[in-house]
DNA sequence: CTGAAAGCGCTTACAG
DNA sequence: CTGAAAGCGCTTACAG
């Protein structure tokens, strides 16, 4: 049986297919009873406007390329969740692309992937700004998300303040060396958090001590890996890129005997699922995903409808003491 | 600056767009030396094929339509990435639905996106089998993964024998009273695991007793929130539906001064990126990943193709001995 | 409020 | 191997 198309509806109607089409588009143009009597066959015979059809005609797919670094890292999935939910309500579907899945052709990726979708919400790329940009395209609307660039649209999470809560909140539990694993050359997010660690370091009291390690993937094996430094540098306190090196701080402090937060205290960042299931739970900071989201699709719709300039938009993360942090014994 | 098309570029060479056309969609078909030119001057001009053009010309979107019930369940990360390699493999996107950002609307969603794409890939879907075969329609290809339902290809992963390995190796272990915490009654993986357990505990030692608890939803705090009834009921090896139920449980026991290993041995079910994290490391069963979302999407590339009956393949999980299980005190 | 008609950018038999 | 032409299923000025 071939899928009904306005065509069929509306000849078993005795109608014009530009009325079907209408009762779809522009609803308010049809007068009521018939809009009633073409939405009601429309049903019975499962009929659905072709999404293809319709995307040439107007020049809109109803797609939204999302590109995220990797899917796998825990920090994603809540992320795209939100953007969804939000995708949904502007009628608009979403095309995942996991870029760890494509490496490393990441450029032609997007490139390949602007063409088929209405605009593109890029979350955490680690492309350099010109990579970026040309990936991109200067025609594909666009908003970067946890990244910012000049000239393009974004919705960051400012986490310094919350970090630099988090440093007050180890030095007040009596911690003065700290140490702070860096994330990853290539993150904005991490050259925002190590900067902000530093701003507050140079403020910190004159017996307070911050060593830097890395920059490292964000992985847990490189927390993990790194714990033998920490354990050198004599810290006490431990600020991790992200939570997923905390866990694996913690798992190589355990393995080594060191008991958090009994002998060392550690906060995370980011405040992904995985943060409230260890035990003891994570101190670290938490982002606000749903907003993230939302604004991510809402100000690609400004883009697509042509918003004169970019707009930035910073949301914050707020820090969550859980159980990884105590008093230094 | 208007977008190229097959037009633009056929006239800048003189040529008919005829032979644009081919030269992306049969390049076997034309001259070699022609074909470089088209090739050449459409990177120039940025041009790429109009996926709605070709989508309505052709009848296939080029779309795998994904619909998972939580992305932010971690079982659905590594599926979803697999998925997107092997739908690469095929030149296919993949379009995201996550159901859980839609509830409670699962089956008019599933119906709305079969209009845009080729085929249908539905993980892990809670839907009674009726439900589930009105939402993806009579005509949409689609391929069921970790769910089996007559008439439907599916792919799926077999615990039983590794969950009946897991079974024996805490009894090797010492560990005389097991209890089962059973996932969502509406899960097929979970009626599944719990009938592996159920097959297996009416050929164990005699001496040996299995208490089941649940069903509870596959989260965290289902796992937290039984640990009463779990110590109630005297057991020191544990099986949970899967790694974040085990999960929750550790938390809670740890809640309640009991340790795992020491006082209680416990093992997940699915190998999440999670599981690889805890202190200590999970024992579980591990899912192939990989290959589900390989499968999943040949599959489906068969259904599509029109292949005559529904295929249903069947992958095993394998048990994977970690930290959580150990001799019983 | 409704209809006839052109056009969106491709693909693909058909003819050469 | 190449071109002219029809057709995929919509939308939307335009006319009524």
């Amino acid at each position: 049986m071939k899928a009904a198309t306005i065509y069929s509806i509306a000849a078993e109607l005795g109608i014009s297919g530009s009325t079907v089409s209408r009762a779809f588009s522009r609803p308010d143009l049809v007068k009521d009873d018939v809009r009633e009597r073409i939405l009601a066959t429309a049903a019975a015979r499962g009929y659905a406007p072709n999404r293809a059809a319709r995307g040439l005609a107007t020049g809109r797919t109803g797609l939204i390329g999302l590109v995220v670094v990797d899917i796998t890292n825990p920090f994603f999935p809540p992320l795209v969740g939100s953007i969804e939910r939000a995708a949904a309500g502007i009628e608009a579907s979403v095309l995942l692309v996991d870029a760890a899945a494509h490496a490393p052709a990441e450029p032609g990726l997007v490139q390949r992937l602007s063409s088929q979708v209405d605009g593109l919400i890029v979350a955490s790329s680690r492309l350099p700004t010109a990579d970026l940009k040309v990936a991109i395209g200067a025609t594909t609307p666009a908003v970067l998300v946890n990244r910012a660039a000049a000239g393009l649209a974004s919705v960051v999470c400012d986490n310094s303040e919350a970090l630099r809560g988090a440093a007050d909140h180890l030095v007040e539990l009596g911690h003065r060396r700290l140490v702070v694993l860096r994330g990853p050359a290539a993150s904005w997010a991490a050259q925002r958090r190590t900067a902000a660690i530093r701003t507050w370091a140079r403020s910190a009291p004159s017996d307070v001590k911050v060593i830097e390690l890395g920059p490292f993937d964000a992985v847990f094996e490189s927390g993990r890996d790194a714990v033998p430094d920490i354990l050198e540098s004599g810290a006490t306190g431990i600020l991790a890129f992200d939570d997923l090196m905390a866990c694996g701080v913690i798992a190589g402090l355990a393995e080594r005997g060191v008991r958090v937060p009994a002998d060392c205290s550690i906060v995370g960042c980011d405040d992904v699922l995985l943060a409230r299931m260890l035990t003891p739970p994570l101190t670290t900071v938490t982002a606000p995903f749903e907003e993230l989201g939302r604004h991510a699709v809402e100000l690609l719709s400004e883009v697509i409808a042509g918003a004169p300039r970019p707009a930035n938009v910073k949301l914050s993360g707020s820090l969550t003491i859980r159980g990884t942090t105590a008093p230094v014994r």
